[in-house]
DNA sequence: TTGAAAGCGCTACCAA
DNA sequence: TTGGTAGCGCTTTCAA
């Protein structure tokens, strides 16, 4: 059997509290009383009960609750690493869960994490409705929702600046000469995906160029399906001079379409990812810290448990064009 | 205040043990009280108390501590993956967190999941003494080691095959006629990296060939240190004609130093990466399944769990050589 | 400086 | 089919 606080206190001849004295470094315990009991909790190999502090002090666990879409994908788990640093110095630990973008799963995961009774919540939607979250809220668990806004529940939220880094994307080929323009994208009901078109829609007429249709394919959830619609662009009777690539996976496979080609279209991706710059030639991106949206989230999150309230907080990470040689090049 | 079972009984008017039973999903409940608890349920936003439940059932919480070196690189994450994939039927959680290589934050991190009663810990570990685990797993917590062995401990491990994977590098470069194959690799006392010398030189040995010491650098750690030892490698007076990179921060290092070079040496890599296969040229590695780590970790965690005793087992994973083309270029 | 006793929210056991 | 009660391991409060 493991040994309890009561173990410890008769195998050094003190009372129960003297042992919780000692284990929570309490004063006024004579020097020669704290080496015995020392003695007895190494002896016994004892370890404090953390569920039973949790209940007796009513307090929720020191544990945030993190679900994202997927912990292997490295756009959720630089969030899992920003959120870690930033609630390491205050010995709060990270429950990470992946919702593989299913609504159910997802809400499963949440609702496990508050019988946990974990501080706090972040989340990397999925569902298109959180409202179940309402009485946890009220009960006082702050709840972020970071990379796509909450529905129906109003909570706080980190969003990265999906409309201007867009903009900014196409603007930087507009103004290398492009005319033709694609846009390869994520399912349209996904917010990132909506946000973006708009931003590719938006630098487009600021330009005085229409939106052609034929040049917009989205639905691509996968770096093969981006691939596919890649190659269909280039060999369309017009094809595009330039291609935005909507995401990371999206920028692999219009890579991987365009590989071998001699003189393979403009390209920028949304997304940086570590061998942008080894690529040949190498990718300009639309980048942003994720690591520091995983920051911004925990940091929200300390906030409100330190007290602060008032209307759900929004907050926008920039985001920046990072000219590497695929975005540079003439139509 | 959050409602607990005796105030969702008074607006249900039954007794405590009654909201228990619907809680649980006891039978012997009449429907219509099962419809007046579960509406006071929803009425109040009931959440059970999970601290509550493994305190009265003194057992482990259901959710496994997956400690790694840094959650944020994709090897970790990947086994993270793994793991999850692996208990999910279980209802078990996994709480991740990150040592960055330092013994004590790696100690500090296990002993407080080990205070909040974890099922059980998966390791991927840095300090050089495990001992102070031994009175957990006399207890009956599962730990199983992951990519490197425990150290002053009998626990469980999963490993790669280092050896015969840098082995299997190595000969394969050897096979395409090189003789001179350098080794850039890591700090030579980290356990993976010294295994995979040992294969490095096993190659060499068999083969008939010298190990020169010239061309081995070990002691890279970053991506530029290992950038810096490959420039060094290639401005000797006798540059290797192939390099075999440790690891896949070593051949990103190794990549960059070869960038833009006419006529580069042999490459085969340690790890594989996902643009592995659209760099020019593709680069030829040793891989593996990295998730598949996590999920066996996992397996034997809950093999442990259902009563699985006996001695501490190792598993060893095997690796693959993937030519793309880096490593099948002559001398 | 130390100890005794109540009680956190729940489940297990027994009773009705 | 339902309810009462003890107690999990700890902290809190009060007393010595």
């Amino acid at each position: 059997m493991r040994p309890t606080m009561m173990d410890v206190a008769q195998a050094a001849g003190v009372s129960l509290k003297t042992v919780s004295r000692v284990v929570n470094r309490e004063q006024g315990v004579r020097t020669t009383t704290l080496r015995s009991v020392q003695e007895a909790i190494q002896e016994l190999g004892y370890s404090r009960n953390e569920h039973a502090r949790v209940l007796r002090q009513n307090r929720a666990s020191r544990m945030l609750g993190l679900v994202t879409r997927d912990v292997s994908n490295p756009f959720y788990s630089a969030i899992a690493r920003g959120v870690e640093e930033e609630v390491r110095d205050r010995a709060l630990l990270v429950i990470a869960g992946s919702s593989d973008e299913d609504a159910e799963r997802e809400r499963a995961l949440l609702e496990v994490l508050c019988e946990r009774r974990v501080g706090g919540l972040i989340v990397a939607p999925t569902g298109s409705d959180h409202s179940f979250l309402a009485p946890e809220l009220a009960l006082g668990t702050p709840i972020t929702f970071i990379d796509r806004p909450p529905w129906r529940l109003a909570a706080d939220s980190i969003l990265l600046d999906n409309v201007g880094g867009a903009r900014d994307a196409v603007e930087h080929l507009l103004a290398h000469g492009h005319r033709r323009v694609a846009l390869v994208g994520d399912l349209p009901e996904v917010f990132t995906t909506s946000e973006r078109v708009r931003g590719y829609q938006t630098a487009l007429r600021a330009a005085g160029l229409p939106v052609d249709e034929a040049l917009v394919r989205l639905g691509c959830h996968d770096t093969r399906s981006a691939e596919a619609a890649t190659r269909e662009l280039l060999s369309l009777p017009e094809p595009p001079t330039a291609v935005f690539a909507g995401n990371n996976r999206i920028t692999f496979g219009v890579l991987r379409a365009l590989a071998g080609r001699a003189r393979p279209p403009a390209l920028v991706g949304f997304d940086d990812f570590e061998l942008a710059p080894l690529l040949s030639p190498p990718v300009t991106v639309v980048a942003y810290d994720a690591v520091e949206l995983g920051r911004q989230a925990a940091r929200l999150i300390c906030e409100r448990l330190a007290g602060a309230s008032g209307p759900p907080r929004q907050i926008v990470v920039s985001t920046e064009v990072v000219p590497r040689g695929s975005g540079e090049v003439g139509p």
